[in-house]
DNA sequence: AAATAATCCAACCGCGTCCAG
DNA sequence: TCTGGACGCGGTTGGATTATT
């Protein structure tokens, strides 16, 4: 007997996702939450597969992802683990909370191995006794990082039993590795809104038609997508008939926000505090240093942090 | 300016794992 | 313990874009 097929090939739509479907399943999200995603198609009207909506929500749409822009840091961050734990995106993934696994997969195979063959075919000239030092230091590292990933777990599996009570989101025994697809950062729709204003803005700026000038402002620029989504079809040919007043009015609602203090927008309880932010720290027992570049909005401090500590043998390859 | 090659990356596919019943 | 549904993961594809000839 063989697995079935996720979803109903026929009138399954595929290839990529146009404005309207994003919102469509943005604001689906964030009324119910994300999960459940067998349900979504059915509830939205979404002509895709389950698998095709998670995907989209985890990759794209999701709050708090980062695109492009690989910094130094990352970079050996990943090149690091991928040493370290092989192909596994997602756990690699996982140190790296703003980064999808598919983009960092994606990273790799097309800048970082080539990066890496150059230095070593580089380095294969200049082997001596400098290399032999530099393994040395390289195993240092890596019994540090490897050190440091088993302390983290470890300090994590005790916050999590230590007050199983204390509403982590889903408070699962800590099975080795951390799920990238609940953010365990602070996220809120304000941060979902932007990945939907910067597709718009993509789509916008690919329109012939479009007389958007980049000295605008923020908000203006966001009044013009809404505009601009309401009065015209979509270079696909879509229209925007099948939306109803309600996408529209969380659309709207997508825009209100101030871009520019997201943190600010936290104010804007909704689905995703509850179903995968960052949980109430109060009365928790205070965080570690891991557990803060584990749990906190501000990992980037924390992932400086551990690199100074893990990684810095290596800049020098750089 | 046109044709071709190279590169990038969003999305798909199929398999593995988890978990409720 | 078994089974099947749902989800997650890693590999791969193919269309779009950019660079080169």
């Amino acid at each position: 007997m063989g697995r079935p097929p996720c979803c109903d090939k026929i009138g399954v739509k595929k290839g990529p996702w146009t404005p309207e479907e994003d919102i469509t399943l943005v604001s689906h999200i964030q009324e119910y939450g994300p999960g459940n995603w067998r349900s979504v198609p059915t509830n939205t009207g979404l002509l895709r597969c389950s698998k095709s909506c998670r995907l989209r929500w985890t990759n794209y749409l999701r709050p708090g992802i980062k695109r492009g822009n690989f910094t130094d840091d990352e970079e050996k961050m990943i090149i690091h683990l991928q040493a370290l734990l092989g192909n596994r995106w997602a756990a690699i993934a996982s140190y790296l909370p703003q980064r999808t696994d598919n983009d960092i997969k994606n990273y790799w195979n097309t800048h970082l191995k080539k990066k890496l063959k150059k230095l070593e075919g580089h380095e294969e000239h200049n082997q001596d006794e400098d290399s032999v030092s530099k393994s040395i230091s390289k195993g240092q590292w890596e019994r540090r990082l490897q050190a440091d990933i088993h302390w983290a777990k470890q300090a994590l599996c005790e916050a999590l039993s230590h007050d199983k009570s204390t509403n982590l989101p889903d408070s699962k025994p800590f099975n080795g590795h951390f799920d990238h697809t609940r953010p365990v950062q602070t996220s809120t729709y304000a941060s979902s809104a932007e990945n939907i204003a910067r597709l718009l803005e993509n789509w916008v700026k690919k329109s012939p038609k479009s007389s958007l000038s980049s000295s605008e402002n923020s908000q203006n620029t966001q009044n013009s997508f809404t505009n601009t989504v309401r009065s015209r079809s979509s270079p696909s040919g879509q229209t925007l008939s099948a939306m109803t007043p309600e996408h529209f009015e969380s659309f709207d609602s997508l825009f209100s926000f101030n871009s520019s203090n997201s943190a600010a927008s936290l104010s804007e309880t909704n689905i995703f505090q509850d179903e995968e932010s960052k949980p109430n720290m109060e009365g928790h027992v205070p965080l570690s240093l891991l557990e803060k570049w584990l749990f906190d909005d501000g990992a980037v401090q924390g992932q400086e942090d551990l690199l100074d500590m893990s990684l810095g043998e290596t800049a020098e390859l750089f």
